[in-house]
DNA sequence: CACTTATTTCGTCGTTTGACGAAATAACAT
DNA sequence: ATGTTATTTCGTCAAACGACGAAATAAGTG
């Protein structure tokens, strides 16, 4: 019960719902996803933090970045099936594509030039 | 995508997911949710009035009492799969067979006492 | 080692949430 | 009609949440 509602916590948020459809693209470090978001680092950093509590993404530290992607088929039950309902419901909605579009510019973007965006 | 999160918000509380689970048993009207749980009825009917909101259960009116239910086939995929996720997730959890055994008591008393306990 | 840089942690602030009791409503019973 | 009863709505309050910026941390780079 309390992995669940860990789950579902982490889904009750709008942002954090759209982390995990901008997931689906492959994994993303935070200052991608923070200049995708526009929210301050530390808040997605937060939404981070919560996504991977619950089970829902998993991360890796490479170089200078700290990547995350969806957690895989070896995750329990309950994060499988969570991930695919959220993209069954959400994959084709108008908010996701629009933040895939803008994901597709940034990636286009040198990793270095992106996070030192940030600090203006 | 509204919709969505009306869905994962109703599930971000563990009593509103203890009243989807023990409603798998069938309909119940407010008060017996009330006993069940112990909290104040209109606790009981603000927790209702979200699950209703999202699309989780429906209600009907007859005799002097309010029955809910879960929602059924003609609910929206989102709806159904939200449905199903719980149950599979948490139906065989501890915390669902002590609701269901209390729920076994409540459902041997007669419905007009019930409700008149809540006065106390 | 010192310096930068990406990320996380911490403290704060305004908003939302979940609980309650009191009052309003709706519907049946007398 | 009047009273009773089940449920809902409203206002309040404490706790949790989501945002931020500042400071701490971790990990390359010079």
């Amino acid at each position: 019960m309390h992995e669940f509602m860990a789950i579902t916590k982490a889904l009750s948020d709008p942002n954090r719902v759209r982390i995990l459809l901008t997931l689906r693209k492959g994994e993303l470090c935070v200052c991608q996803i923070t200049e995708l978001f526009g929210f301050a680092p530390s808040t997605i950093s937060k939404h981070l933090s919560i996504l991977h509590h619950a089970g829902l993404i998993r991360s890796r530290k490479s170089e200078r970045w700290v990547y995350y992607r969806l957690a895989d088929k070896t995750a329990p039950v309950a994060v499988r099936e969570a991930l695919d309902w959220v993209h069954k419901s959400l994959a084709k909605s108008d908010e996701t594509a629009r933040d895939v579009k803008k994901l597709k510019q940034i990636l286009k973007t040198d990793l270095t030039v992106i996070c030192q965006r940030q600090k203006c």
